[in-house]
DNA sequence: TAACTTATTGTATATATTACACTAAGTCCT
DNA sequence: AGGACTTAGTGTAATATATACAATAAGTTA
């Protein structure tokens, strides 16, 4: 942001599906997308995108998604992860689509390859401004119809994120950095919408060197305060080792 | 191929993988990148390339890619997958790779999107040509020095393969329909670089439902013959679990 | 101090992993 | 016909992991 439109390259943009958890639900960073008043089209006046932006002359794909989410949320190390590239002939072809184009001066015929990047982010204690635009968090259930091929992407995205979290220990980056056991659970149960046996949770992370133990426990809860862990992906990445897992 | 150029779309290619696999080594297809002859630059004559090419208008990617693998080798059903985008700013800007773009009118100063597939093919039964291009497989720990970015997309094909490999049964996609035990152990020995237990090896194969016996075995071999075995997709499809496995 | 809420723990059974070496069934050669 | 050669095919014991299942512990609040 803030460099002249010149160095824009039309043909190339990203888009990422900011990925939330608030400790309830697996929520998505949607942007408001407002035709510019100068033209008043009548069938509609706002409706909701995800975030994305043109990729600059100079710039590689990552680093174009890397100042659009640091540009919403002001955040720098953020687990970011391309995932697929969306280039149907008709993906910007719908009337709404079409009209939006037209309204900022752009070619509604132009054929734009969007790359689609993940980004997960801990807390939503992100302060949430897109230059004045209206950003705001959605569960990831609850999104309404979104502009362009956005709840294709997403849809794409949330498939990505539940293959990499199935294989990769990547949960951790949607939580606090100290964390409860009983969180952690909650965060796999809700994304992949299934229920884990609280003992055998436990056991199978007992056995996860990488989650280690602090000498804390949460505060300020009216119950029994539960022990508080931490992820080390240093130790994760010295212990690891492949696998395979293509059975039934 | 036989389009006219008009309606090809200069700012966004595919390049496709095509990995082959042929009993001792895990292959890749190459073609053949040669100066128009009118145009007799001086510090090279030819060298190689992954194949690909640049969409048509009104072709989606997955399009474009399954006609580049079409065109090279014949086959329409063949396992193809995305697994990244390539836009670097600098990827078409090495000396070679600008003189050839000149060489065949292309502006250089274009930059261009490559969506990269992966293509997995049995044998190397395939009538290697394209266009009276020059077509070869080569193992892919001997492969020379590429034109454009492509040793990069290559080795991020290599990874995006093992990954698959690790979490789903696409190995079978390299042997021929039927095929033994010790070809499929062999398999996925060559691609990880390692070695397995025959026994160990056997009895978890003797756990996926959907690698199935047949009532054959291998012919003409001067040693014991080998019973054979087939892969169904579809026992896979309906008896496959979702599990978690990022654990050490 | 009783009610409430969430945290924490163990055991038995079944299944999967690992390490390890010999016999079986063909062909080829003389 | 017999022996040499080559690859196929198999079992067992020890350890680790997966699954199903319910009671006690440690705080807070009224």
């Amino acid at each position: 942001m803030g460099k002249s439109t010149a160095e824009i390259n039309p043909y190339i943009s990203v888009d990422c599906v900011v990925f939330g958890y608030d400790a309830e639900k697996l929520n998505v960073l949607l942007v408001e997308r407002t035709l510019s008043e100068e033209l008043p089209y009548s069938d509609f006046t706002s409706d909701w995108t995800l975030t994305g932006n043109h990729v600059l002359a100079d710039e590689t794909l990552e680093e174009a998604a890397t100042r659009v989410v640091f540009d919403i949320t002001g955040i720098t190390d953020i687990y970011l992860e391309q995932f697929k590239a969306f280039a149907d002939p008709d993906r910007l072809l719908k009337p709404k689509d079409q009209q939006w184009l037209k309204s900022i001066n752009r070619d509604p015929e132009l054929r734009v390859v969007s790359v689609g990047f993940f980004a997960l982010v801990a807390t939503q204690n992100v302060s949430l401004q897109w230059m004045g635009r209206t950003v705001k968090w959605t569960p990831v259930h609850e999104v309404p119809e979104l502009g362009f091929d956005h709840n294709d992407i997403l849809q794409q995205a949330l498939l990505a994120l539940r293959e990499k979290m199935k294989h990769e220990p990547i949960g951790f980056e949607l939580l606090p950095e100290k964390f409860t056991l009983t969180q952690l659970q909650t965060v796999y149960e809700r994304i992949f919408n299934t229920a884990f046996d609280k003992r055998n949770f436990r056991k199978k992370v007992s056995r996860m060197k990488y989650v280690i133990p602090l000498n804390e426990k949460q505060q300020g809860v009216p119950h029994k305060p539960a022990q508080l862990y931490m992820f080390s992906r240093e130790v994760y990445e010295k212990t690891k080792r492949e696998q395979f897992d293509f059975i039934i």
